[in-house]
DNA sequence: TTTACGGGGTTTTTT
DNA sequence: ACCCCGTAAA
């Protein structure tokens, strides 16, 4: 291992070409610290790179880029440098860009894992059994399929559900299982052993639907270099440099993958360099095996390891805490994150009483913040389970706070855009089954399970795709005369569409497929919330399209990125997301609400995966306090509504794992929470007078609460608030006959509202009660009352709602 | 073709 | 408690 302190000083001859008049040479490495360095400049050997937290992993993995093509050591098309997220890759692709220019057009090997994988298999698709212009399915149609499959079993799909058996393939390919490798338990275990002959069914459908699935995009490159030695090689020589990001996430087959392009050749050790973080590692459920980092100098002896310690993201109490937590873990490579920059707040620690007063805390927070001119951009919401989301944004909405869902679900994924797709990959693939099983029927055309039965049959018997036999078909005398001339039509329409694709630009031949089809209508006839949103989305597809070449293009694109390409997010909002979606992202202000057992760490990742599972868990935290630059503000509720259930809960061992010298006890909201709110009105005895009342709140919950009373009282200890005020303010709020009293009683709440409210608009609601109004989120309704900027409304779908009226539209 | 009911599930997510 | 899915019945 070579020290990195002490940088190999480069040879004569490496410094005579790094001075030809480079100017940008001295550029990029000068802000290095002396290890960044030493990543960078090690370019020969096995380099693992533990890039801690915020230690500059990105600026390395690109400068190192930078360096090599600096140094002439290899053409950009030499590189190989592979990613997991598309949006990591983009993001690469663009600080690359800022400091080689244009050299990175000339990077086509700079990708994520699956996008390389389909650029090699194109090119030699004919050698493992596919056709150049194989489909890639996604989640989705590997469902239908699977279904098909299940079916013509016998199988139960109550018992069995596809989406099992797809997970359990899924898994098998992760771990790079062909059927024949599977172990035989693992195989019975699905409907009693019917698990791998399933998958075997599977794999060879797929190879007669000409068609791969995201796990084969892999498994398949690895099959296509084992089985052809000289493909393999030609790869080998071409790729001089292998820089792979984020390698702690990598799971079997990808391993698998880039040992086989990282062997040493004639002797020589490969040039590869992972960049990762084992504490970082919070993807063992998907596949990833955290063992890849950590024996990667077992792998690949004569490794150079570099450590990245320094920290230039969060301050010194942050860093403290996030280290302390994480040295909990075993089994993990070693790091502590230092930083030379000041200490700042401690990360702060607050006790609430249930979910709602966690989401009106945070939000009074932020509009604190908000007050003295910290951007909502700079602020997150990070939680554990997606669930925890809605009481957030429901706080939000009624307080008018911006805010913003990350990563809910993902634009090609929704239902419409999914159809319109299937619609255009029939236009441009005649021979997509699946695609045309996805629209045969939508809409309603009276083309149901007989008439496609009949295709299937026919298709089948004659080996052709279903498109095909349905041509035939409606050329005889075989089907209903009302099924048939429907069937015509369609195909008919496919015909015309696609002696079209020439002759007009794709974007408006797709709005042409979408309106003679009728699936247009289907959704304007569609008078709620959502058939408005989905008509959205269909315009924005059509949009997207014209950034590409053509309709091929388009589509091989949308097979491999999931997320739309995002609209400049202009507006300053608050991000709420969970843990897992903000690994790699920062923020000024990060709140960390829903610190409890069995929430965080997850009961379900205790019980299936006990230590290793806590451990990920801690993990993930870690993740979580490391997202902060200055403030780090952890929750935990005394109760949840977990399922539709109160549920009293227990601050999470995270909490304790903390450290108590970097960490403050926060008041909750001091003076602006519960004194602020106006419920000082409660005093000393607020938990007594709540009890009085405690017929009103004879639910299952409350009297769980009751009996939890010693707990909260053992939490007090810890927040240094005494048990009854860590029984928190307004667990009547929100229920019942309370709610406007309690709602008259926090007079000065409103006023922080109005104050925010006054702020966003200044001027008087436009609404009346009685007029209808549409919301993006709740869909139409009709205003109840309105009072200044607020309304309520009394919405068809989502019941009352009190909002603010620049949340909602005339209707 | 729509609607009503029952049943099952309910952590994290990419490609 | 709620939501999604699939099936059965109108």
């Amino acid at each position: 291992m070579t020290d990195p302190s002490a940088p190999r000083q480069p040879s004569l001859a490496e410094r005579a070409m790094a001075a030809r008049g480079n100017q940008a040479a001295a550029g990029y490495l000068a802000g290095l610290n002396p290890e960044q360095q030493a990543a960078v400049e090690t370019l020969d050997g096995p380099v693992l790179v533990l890039a801690g937290a915020g230690t500059g992993k990105t600026r390395v993995l690109t400068t190192r880029i930078a360096h090599i093509l600096n140094q002439r050591r290899a053409f950009p098309s030499e590189i190989l440098a592979v990613t997991f997220t598309n949006k990591a890759a983009r993001e690469m692709k663009e600080r690359i860009a800022h400091l080689v220019g244009e050299a990175v057009e000339g990077m086509p090997w700079l990708g994520t894992f699956h996008a390389t994988g389909v650029k090699i298999l194109r090119r030699h698709a004919e050698l493992v059994g596919l056709k150049p212009g194989f489909t890639i399915l996604d989640t989705d149609d590997q469902n239908r399929l699977l279904k098909q499959l299940i079916q013509a079993e016998d199988i139960d799909e109550k018992r069995w559900p596809a989406r099992v058996l797809a997970s359990a393939i899924d898994g098998w390919k992760n771990r790079a299982l062909t059927p024949d490798k599977v172990p035989a338990g693992e195989g019975a275990a699905y409907a009693n052993g019917m698990g791998l002959k399933l998958y075997a069914d599977y794999q060879a459908r797929l190879k007669v639907l000409n068609a791969v699935d995201f796990g084969d995009l892999l498994l398949e490159t690895i099959r296509l270099f084992r089985e052809n030695p000289g493909v393999l090689a030609e790869y080998q020589r071409k790729f001089k440099f292998i820089l792979v990001d984020e390698y702690q996430d990598t799971n079997v087959a990808q391993y698998l993958w880039l040992r086989l392009l990282a062997q040493r050749q004639e002797g020589r050790p490969q040039n590869i360099c992972c960049v990762g973080d084992d504490d970082q590692s919070i993807y063992g459920w998907r596949g990833a095996e955290v063992d890849n980092i950590l024996r990667f100098d077992k792998d690949f002896p004569g490794a150079t390891v570099i450590r990245l310690e320094r920290n230039y993201r969060s301050t010194g109490h942050i860093l403290a805490a996030a280290a302390h937590l994480i040295a909990h873990n075993e089994g993990r490579l070693g790091k502590t994150l230092f930083t030379d920059g000041e200490d700042g707040a401690k990360p702060t620690l607050t006790s609430v009483w249930d979910s709602e007063e966690e989401a009106r805390s945070i939000g009074e927070e932020l509009e604190q913040l908000q007050r003295q001119g910290h951007l909502l951009n700079e602020a997150a919401i990070l939680v554990r389970a997606s669930f925890q989301m809605r009481e957030f944004e429901d706080r939000f909405i009624t307080i008018g706070l911006p805010y913003r869902v990350i990563g809910g679900p993902r634009f090609y994924e929704r239902l419409e855009i999914r159809d319109a797709l299937a619609y255009l990959r029939c236009v441009a693939q005649t021979s997509d089954d699946l695609a045309f099983e996805r629209i045969v029927n939508t809409p309603k055309r009276g083309l149901g399970d007989a008439t496609l039965q009949q295709l299937h049959d026919h298709a089948r018997a004659q080996g052709v795709p279903l498109m095909q036999a349905a041509r035939v078909l409606t050329e005889t005398e075989e089907m209903k005369p009302k099924a048939r001339r429907a069937l015509k039509d369609l195909i008919d329409s496919f015909d015309r569409w696609a002696g079209q694709i020439e002759a007009m630009p794709h974007a408006e031949l797709a709005q042409l497929v979408l309106d003679e089809s009728g699936y247009t209508e289907m959704w304007q006839k569609d008078k709620t919330a959502e058939g408005a949103g989905r008509l959205e989305n269909l315009k924005e597809l059509v949009r997207s399209m014209e950034e590409f070449e053509n309709l091929a293009g388009f589509l091989e694109h949308i097979a491999l990125v999931t997320e739309a390409r995002g609209e400049g997010e202009t507006e300053d909002a608050v991000s709420i997301m969970t843990l897992h979606s903000a690994k790699g992202l920062e923020f000024e202000t990060v709140f960390l609400p829903g610190w409890e057992e069995g929430l965080f760490p997850h009961q379900r990742s205790l019980d299936e995966n006990g230590r290793a599972g806590l451990e990920e868990e801690r993990r993930l935290a870690y993740v979580g306090i490391t997202r902060a630059r200055r403030r780090a503000k952890i929750y935990f509720a005394g109760n949840r509504r977990i399922h539709g259930l109160w549920q009293s809960t227990v601050p999470s061992r995270f909490v304790n794992d903390l450290p108590p010298d970097h960490v403050e006890i926060s008041e909750g909201l001091g003076t602006s929470g519960y004194g602020g709110m106006g419920r000082g009105g409660f005093g000393q005895s607020r938990f007594d007078k709540v009890e009085s009342f405690s017929s009103t709140y004879a639910t299952p919950g409350w009297q769980r609460a009751q009996a939890q009373k010693s707990l909260n009282d053992a939490q007090a200890r810890f927040t240094g608030r005494t048990g009854s005020q860590a029984f928190g303010s307004t667990y009547a709020e929100g229920r019942g006959g309370f709610q406007g009293r309690l709602t008259d009683r926090s007079g000065s709440g409103r006023t922080i509202e109005g104050e925010l409210v006054a702020k966003s608009t200044g001027e008087p609601s436009r609404y009346q009660p009685g007029d209808r109004v549409f919301h993006l989120k709740f869909g139409y309704g009709d205003v109840v009352s309105a009072e200044g900027n607020k309304l309520t409304v009394q919405f068809d779908k989502a019941g009352e709602k009190k909002v603010v009226d620049s949340f909602v539209q005339a209707a």
